[in-house]
DNA sequence: GAATTCATCAATCCAAAGATGTAGGACAAA
DNA sequence: TTTGTCCTACATCTTTGGATTGATGAATTC
């Protein structure tokens, strides 16, 4: 027992019904937990969300017509706590870490054990993150395949290498959306002088336009040096 | 037993003596693993992985001389299959993410028991990878926090979504470099329907060329559902 | 059935972008 | 010193892009 404790308020969406039904029941007779709500609605369940205040939302991601990912990602804008532990049909690697980088605290099968959904929400409840060994893996498979495209992407050969200082700062406020006017302004040079870096640029990157040039300077590695990209 | 299979040899790279000895002995005496070396220099370390081929490393990452990550980075562009297990003093989730990021199949804390080390190895052989579950946790505050931050640039609010269906297939096609012609080509539209909708797209995402569009888009989470920016 | 919304297309006009060629001065390397 | 690269700059010309206005049919909503 531990009545001493405030019980943990859980929230179920789940557009299957029965299966609603069943971890409601899983949930009432097997946990610890409050159920503070169910529907097979995502949108009615935001709302109850914002009502309630749940600690836990249980969240299938696989219904239909609201996108279960685009649920969690709207609740984690409202920024009021609540936990999101995403249930799947799917172990596909690209869902996990979809799920994952939107801010679930947790990932759990629904052909897990039900020993498992509340061990998860447990953890969850603690303020860990929580990811069963086997999906942990498939995560980091899909994690690691991402950079590992990246590094070979960088080892072909990058143009941007061939572009000089000048072309870089020019190339750099492009892809900031600056235009001739902008960019002159800023690096105070005449505007004939930027068209001539601009153009020396589409040559060396071999694109057509400005739009292609910022694009492979993103798709490359450009600039924003902070930043890496990644397969999503 | 086991011994009808080819037991997994690893190679161990720890800098301090003392612990090397250690998990020699532990490898040697509790596991049905070979030790193919043991060195505390990290160069000759990845000189013996070219020479003899282990299955598995165990790397010490907290080395003062030889960074172990930069030592694991050289291993996976060497792309001679070993599997590299980071070994640690500590859970330092920007550790623990950087390992990961550039390869490594586990990462285990050198406080941890021995039998999580083995339990480790016999996961990674399998070709999984593996993160004890309180890492796990830590990685993915890491993870998420990261992308957290994107997120909230984009919390004010997404003008993405006031875009109609054919409008975001058009914003599609130009965040790929396409010009008004390619546009109307690849949708069998006429060219001055496609600059109705890119001005259309414009004034929803109060942008004022294609390019701040294209930025615009990549910026906030459009379609290219493949790439999102993160911090590293 | 009226009102909206959306996708489609067009004409016009002006601004911006892009292509091309030329050229001077700074600087560094050969 | 010469050669080469880079940054600067301009002129000219063509193409593309962008703003604005207006119009039609289809589908949807009220």
């Amino acid at each position: 027992m531990r009545e001493y404790k405030k019980r943990s308020r859980v929230l179920l969406i789940d557009d299957n019904a029965e299966h609603l039904r069943g971890v409601k029941e899983l949930i009432t007779l097997e946990s610890s937990y409050d159920v503070a709500g169910a529907t097979t609605n995502a949108n009615i369940g935001i709302n109850l969300a914002k009502k309630y205040r749940p600690d836990i939302i249980l969240m299938d991601i696989n219904m239909p017509e609201k996108d279960g990912l685009q649920a969690i990602q709207e609740l984690e804008k409202l920024d009021i706590g609540v936990k999101v532990i995403a249930l799947s049909a799917y172990d596909d690697a690209d869902l996990i870490f979809r799920a994952m980088k939107i801010g679930a605290k947790g990932y759990v099968l629904k052909t897990m054990a039900s020993a498992q959904l509340i061990y998860a929400m447990d953890e969850v409840t603690s303020g860990k993150v929580y990811l069963p060994t086997a999906l942990t893996s498939r995560f980091f498979e899909y994690f690691q395949r991402s950079f590992k495209n990246e590094a070979n992407n960088s080892q072909e050969e990058n143009l941007l290498t061939y572009l000089t200082a000048r072309e870089e700062e020019v190339l750099d406020l492009l892809t900031q959306g600056n235009n001739y006017k902008g960019i002159a302004g800023k690096l105070f040079i005449s505007e004939t002088t930027v068209k001539t870096h601009v153009n020396n640029i589409f040559q060396k990157l071999q694109v057509n336009d400005r739009t292609q040039a910022v694009l492979y300077a993103l798709n490359n590695g450009f600039a924003n040096r902070r930043h890496t990209k990644m397969a999503v």
